[in-house]
RNA sequence: CGAGGUGUAGCUCAGCUGGUAGAGUGCUUGGUUUGGGACCAAGAUGCCGCAGGUUCGAGUCCUGUCACCUCGACCA
């Protein structure tokens, strides 16, 4: 193969070095840059389009189910972080505190919020009195902070942009129901939209969210076999409404604290999407959110009627698509890696040749695959290829995934998984938190989530060999 | 927060027992090129991470500190 090992000399493969690898990329592809302050990064132009994208879709989706969109304050006094027990628990150690307003010491410290759940809660309990004013969906999309030991762009930063829905509900069936929906709207997300096959279940008591009853999940697997935890959905049955007094009267006339839920999605999708779809090329990036959907490279542009038919090309374009000409001054050669690093999903390559013959090139990212369309047909073409990026490499994620699931029925069969291949092991579960504990301590395998729909596979706890009652869904996390 | 590693040009890095700051690549300008990271010529670019110390003299030695990376513990 006349494969030119220059196109990926700046990108560490990611054999060699899979951290080095994300770095590389992150970088390279400018999505962000480090910034003075520590686990603070700078989203660049490419990241923050990206991001762009993700929000557009699913803040729509949001709003279609009926949910609007608010702000909350940043801050958050400590008396009131500290209404519910488990939630101050959780996330004390990792917040940051505001104890100065200009040279003045404050009365009582501020937190800057890692999450607001408690500021929604002050609210509801103002606006919430009968059963008339309920539900509430709401949500914000903001950034939080929250003092990490250690970080990396996307996956783990000190501050980092979310979406966090807050709903509040007459019962516990109709916020039962909404927790599981947004779930289902992620799930669905990373399917249709980002092209990840990603798990979904339910956490198990010692993963789930500070202060919830429950948990719910997707997990999604990097290139390198570790689950990356996607996005959550959690249940919070009246735990928040007791601890924070929110009451309303209900149909009988009885005063009752309502159900909530919370939800939330990050950039740290930004994250999944490299290190699900990346190549040693650099980015791959799924058309639906993919800043820049067609490049066009002009081939010999200098000769006759070259850029003009570019132009023509791209004006075309530009009604059906997010379309950039590349007219500069570089290679051809040294445009296709660039490109390609960048993770643009279809490249089109015009010269004069084609011209002749009234066709262009066009290669797919996913599987570098070319083909020759006929210039009337563009139209229709470049859609239905978008399409076929997207499902080849949906289809690429799914077959790596399914090829890293294991199954465990025993303990010795679990530790050898562990020990040879990277991925999911599927193993049944007494619902013992040792277990958990055990398993950590002796493969670093966690559980990631307990996943009851796929029928047992077994009914003897794979680690312990007690009666099981779930199978769960375990591997390295991120 | 524990263990280890790295900070020198935009990037990757060299710089010996202390003695005027280097290369490749990138960048700028002009020209020739163009189907997988082109070529020629001319140019610009450094608080050697930061702060102290030792010394006649520190990129180099010492102390501290900060940031980043890796592996743990913690987490979206």
């Amino acid at each position: 193969m006349p494969e030119n090992k220059k196109a990926v000399e700046e990108i560490t493969s990611m054999d060699e070095d899979f951290a080095k690898w994300y770095t590389d990329i992150v970088k390279k592809a400018e999505l962000m840059d480090y910034s003075s302050v520590k686990g603070c990064m700078v989203i660049e132009p490419y990241g923050y389009a990206i991001w762009e994208n993700m929000v557009a879709v699913l803040d729509k989706k949001f709003k279609e189910l009926g949910h609007q969109n608010v702000s909350m304050p940043m801050f958050i006094p400590e008396s009131l972080l500290q209404k519910e027990k488990d939630h101050i628990e959780g996330f004390a150690p990792e917040v940051a505190w505001v104890t100065h307003g200009g040279e003045e010491k404050l009365q009582e410290r501020l937190c800057v919020r890692p999450t607001s759940e408690t500021l929604f809660c002050e609210h509801y309990a103002k606006i919430v009195h009968s059963w008339r004013d309920l539900p509430k969906l709401y949500n914000q999309w903001c950034s939080v902070v929250r003092w990490e030991k250690t970080t990396r762009p996307f996956l783990r930063s000190t501050e980092f942009q979310w979406q966090e829905g807050h709903t509040i509900h007459e019962t516990p069936e109709e916020a039962m129901n909404e927790t599981m929906q947004m779930l289902n709207v992620y799930h669905d997300f990373f399917k249709n939209v980002l092209a990840i096959p990603a798990i979904k279940g339910q956490k198990t008591e010692s993963e789930k969210f500070a202060g919830a009853e429950s948990t719910y999940t997707i997990e999604a697997l990097m290139h390198d076999g570790k689950a990356l935890q996607s996005a959550t959905s959690h249940y919070f049955g009246d735990h928040f409404a007791k601890a924070f007094g929110i009451e309303f009267q209900n149909r009988d006339n009885k005063p009752q604290n309502p159900y909530q839920t919370s939800w939330g999605c990050t950039t740290r999708m930004i994250g999944a999407i490299i290190m699900a779809h990346g190549d040693d090329r650099g980015l791959v990036l799924p058309p639906k959110i993919a800043p820049i959907q067609v490049v066009i490279v002009p081939i010999a542009m200098k000769k006759e009627g070259v850029l003009e038919k570019a132009n023509e090309i791209k004006n075309r374009l530009a009604k059906i698509c997010r379309v950039k000409i590349d007219d500069s001054d570089k290679s051809p050669g040294w445009k296709f890696a660039e490109y390609e690093m960048r993770g643009i999903p279809l490249r089109l390559e015009i010269g004069p040749k084609d011209i002749e013959k009234n066709q262009c090139v066009i290669v797919r990212r996913d599987n570098l695959e070319k083909t020759f369309v006929n210039l009337d047909e563009l139209e229709t073409a470049i859609p239905e290829l978008l399409e076929k990026v997207h499902s080849g490499m949906y289809e690429k994620a799914l077959i790596r995934r399914n090829q890293m699931t294991h199954e465990a029925h025993n303990f010795e069969e679990f530790k050898n998984i562990a020990e040879k291949e990277a991925g999911f092991i599927k193993a049944m579960w007494c619902g013992n938190e040792e277990c958990e504990k055990t398993s950590k301590e002796q493969t670093a395998f966690t559980s990631r989530c307990i996943k009851d729909d796929e029928g047992k596979i077994g009914d003897k706890c794979a680690i312990c060999g007690r009666p099981a009652k779930h199978l769960v869904y375990w591997a390295k996390a991120y």
